[in-house]
DNA sequence: ACAAAAGTGTTACGTGTACACCCATGA
DNA sequence: TCATGGGTGTACACGTAACACTTTTGT
């Protein structure tokens, strides 16, 4: 019977998978991407996103999660699977397909050193340069994931350091839609979902009358979750 | 140079990928699942859902249409990648990982002869029985993401017949969401989206007085996509 | 006192929802 | 003629968008 079963997957092939990883910071009113130069050929020296082989005591998230914390010094970061690319041709060096995943920092927190010392560098959005393989695709769909989550689910807030006011946050909405939003409104409408707890500071870096700084209330939020509310921004 | 790069990748493991296929239909007002008995080791004998390794000189796509053809006798059928499932100990044969896919078919198409000849099966979507390996939470995924998708995008037409009547698209669409909508207010919602074509045929088969014949037409909707549509239901 | 950002209030409009109603037809 | 499903019309509630307005404070 085993005999029989090790014969069956035998006969099969087998490939490379790779794990690949948009990674998404918001600093200064944009939204920027962690890339870094290749050091293995082919393609040696271009710009990449950051990735690694998945080993075979990994499975895809565990696999992100040791590179990025390599790379950027972070633990604990938002990461979710985006999708695998899986073209015959999409790796010149060998039959490779790649998970793609794609991360949300705060920017302010990472460990610039190490980022550094890896070559690696936060890119503006609307500067991405030429990437190796089909990685300027992952991020196009990453972007457009991005987009379609951030209205119904608060990932925004991975973006943005602990305590944010809100036109902080309606900046960081700005920048992942690249469009306006009536600043009223969009006050309105984000209080109402009933996640953000006001504190009592203010952060003055912004106007002479200083903005409240909120919190997001993930336990209030997943209450609200589970009694079938609906999020929408 | 090409030395180098071939010990680069030779320094890392290679997995069994495989492509399994979350097929839906629909019938008598149902959504169904097709399942078919496994036939390798391990669990032989249980029920699963179709699938595939991939080979070498494809990809995921690829791959489940190869399978799809085999076992429904259906070519162009709509098929999209759902998610990759990469649990180091979800398949206990060998170190595997499967790209997961699901698919809409119009179920009085299909090649109910070959189906069968596969062990294959049509079952209902609320009665779907114990799965191998980590195929039960790919349906649930799926259906999840049909739910999600089928707001924003036309995919229901998929499930049914080239033409159909509104209340046949209303049956479907309350077979997706589990719950009944107002028919009048369905009715005008889904003709306001300009992507219906009323045929001059009626269908009998429902009521005495008969309902018009509709079909969905894609050349419409691409035009009104183009032109920064945004469809829902 | 004024510029500039934070924050509040008011109104008009379009869309979804509930529901009453009419239509066509075979038995 | 009546039961049944197909199809239309209307009235109200509500969320959104536009925008006028007030508050605060450093210079």
């Amino acid at each position: 019977m085993i005999k029989q079963q090790i014969d069956y997957y035998a006969s099969n092939d087998k490939m490379y998978v790779a794990s690949d990883c948009i990674v998404f910071g918001f600093d200064q009113g944009e939204l920027k991407l962690l890339i870094f130069k290749r050091r293995v050929e082919p393609d040696k020296g271009d710009w990449s996103l950051i990735g690694s082989f998945v080993e075979l005591d990994e499975d895809d998230n565990t696999s992100a999660k040791r590179v990025l914390k390599q790379i950027t010094g972070l633990d604990h970061v938002f990461l979710e699977q985006l999708k695998t690319y899986t073209r015959v041709d999409r790796d010149k060096g060998a039959r490779c397909i790649s998970i793609a995943q794609y991360a949300l920092i705060r920017i302010d927190d990472y460990d610039k050193a190490l980022v550094e010392k890896h070559g690696a560098y936060w890119c503006n959005l609307n500067e991405v340069p030429q990437l190796t393989l089909d990685h300027n695709q992952m991020v196009i769909d990453a972007l457009e994931e991005l987009r379609r989550k951030a209205k119904y689910q608060p990932i925004g807030f991975e973006l943005l350091p602990e305590k944010f006011t809100i036109p902080q946050l309606q900046s960081l909405y700005e920048a992942i839609y690249q469009c306006e939003f009536d600043s009223g409104n969009f006050r309105k409408k984000v209080l109402s979902l009933k996640v953000l707890e006001k504190l009592e500071e203010k952060d003055k870096s912004n106007s002479r009358r200083g903005a409240f700084l909120y919190q997001f209330n993930a336990d209030n939020y997943r209450k609200l979750v589970n009694s079938g509310y609906h999020f929408e921004i």
